[in-house]
DNA sequence: ACTCCCCCCTGTTAGC
DNA sequence: TGCTAACAGGGGGGAG
């Protein structure tokens, strides 16, 4: 389900809502959740208890949390480390939700859904932490925290290929175009390429494409530089205006991934319009296969 | 080293 | 009404 837009959505809920909490218990409900962590279902729940989240962070359609060292200091404390400055985090909860994931913050009290796969609840009594996920694509580990290659920012050590975002200050346009013009691939495919430019799913992929007026299937080292910026300019503009207009409803007690309502139906141009007129143009907006999916786009603005 | 495709799941819906 | 097939916004891993 969720693109960037989506994703930071749930990051600014947990930032307001989880941040500072300390974890009483956490419970996996379904280790399919929490595969990818070594330590597995049981070593991850361990892991968890104690530890009090950070910071919310993201980068494209991954989450983490930066985790505090759970009370584990040393019982002596030698007069170096009284005069050194605190350890930044070297742990962090790092989140991918998948195609269906969601992070729900509520009473925890509340009925749990068939869907919970894991679950968090705090020192403090208060509302518990959800990771809920129908079709179990998400996951769940506990990860050092590292620096990438680029060293521009700490990120956790699984996704040290996850290339930045268009909206982070890491992301380096003129790189991305070099990398751009150097593949031999198919201008979609490169978007969806998370190691290139990371963020964009299947439906901003075409929303961009649209508005740049490219072809999906435009082979990348044919890219002209000015279409390669306008292309840019198209993705940072429809993630930002997701982001304004999809705000994604979440009161004190709810983060909701579910972005479809609202911003879906008011202000996509090409994703899942197949038969309906081109805003532009007029023209019916067409469906191609394209990698077991869809691809949207309008086949007289879009040559 | 790169690119591409399969496949991990469950639920909904369109079509017969 | 009930069955089946297609499809759904992701990404890792391995084949080529």
């Amino acid at each position: 389900m969720p693109e960037l837009p989506e994703v930071e959505t749930v990051r600014a809920g947990v930032e307001k809502h989880v941040v500072g909490r300390t974890v009483a218990t956490a419970e996996v409900l379904n280790p399919r959740a929490v595969r990818r962590d070594l330590a597995g279902p049981d070593g991850f729940a361990a892991a968890m208890a104690g530890r009090t989240f950070l910071r919310a962070e993201r980068r494209g359609k991954y989450l983490w949390f930066a985790l505090d060292d759970g009370g584990a200091q040393p019982s002596r404390i030698s007069q170096e480390d009284l005069g050194a400055q605190a350890e930044p985090p070297s742990e962090a909860l790092l989140a991918h939700l998948g195609m269906s994931g969601q992070l729900l913050v509520g009473d925890p009290d509340r009925p749990l859904s068939p869907h919970v796969r894991a679950r968090f609840t705090f020192a403090d009594g208060g509302a518990d932490l959800r990771f809920t996920d129908q079709r179990t694509f998400g996951h769940l580990m506990t990860v050092p925290l590292v620096y990438p290659d680029d060293k521009s920012r700490v990120v956790p050590e699984p996704i040290k290929h996850i290339a930045p975002d268009p909206l982070e200050d890491a992301f380096d346009p003129k790189d991305f175009a070099a990398r751009l013009a150097r593949k031999k691939t198919q201008v979609k495919r490169a978007l969806l390429d998370q190691s290139l430019i990371s963020g964009v799913g299947n439906i901003y992929a075409d929303e961009a494409l649209w508005r740049a007026k490219l072809h999906w299937a435009r082979p990348t080292d044919t890219l002209k530089r000015s279409e390669v910026s306008r292309l840019l300019d198209a993705v940072r503009d429809v993630l930002t205006e997701a982001l304004k207009a999809g705000g994604t409803s979440f009161d004190a007690l709810y983060v909701n991934v579910n972005g479809e309502s609202g911003y879906f139906d008011r202000s996509l141009n090409a994703y899942g319009r197949e038969g309906e007129p081109c805003g532009r143009c007029a023209t019916p907006i067409r469906r191609d296969s394209f990698m077991n999916r869809s691809s949207y786009s309008c086949p007289r603005c879009q040559k």
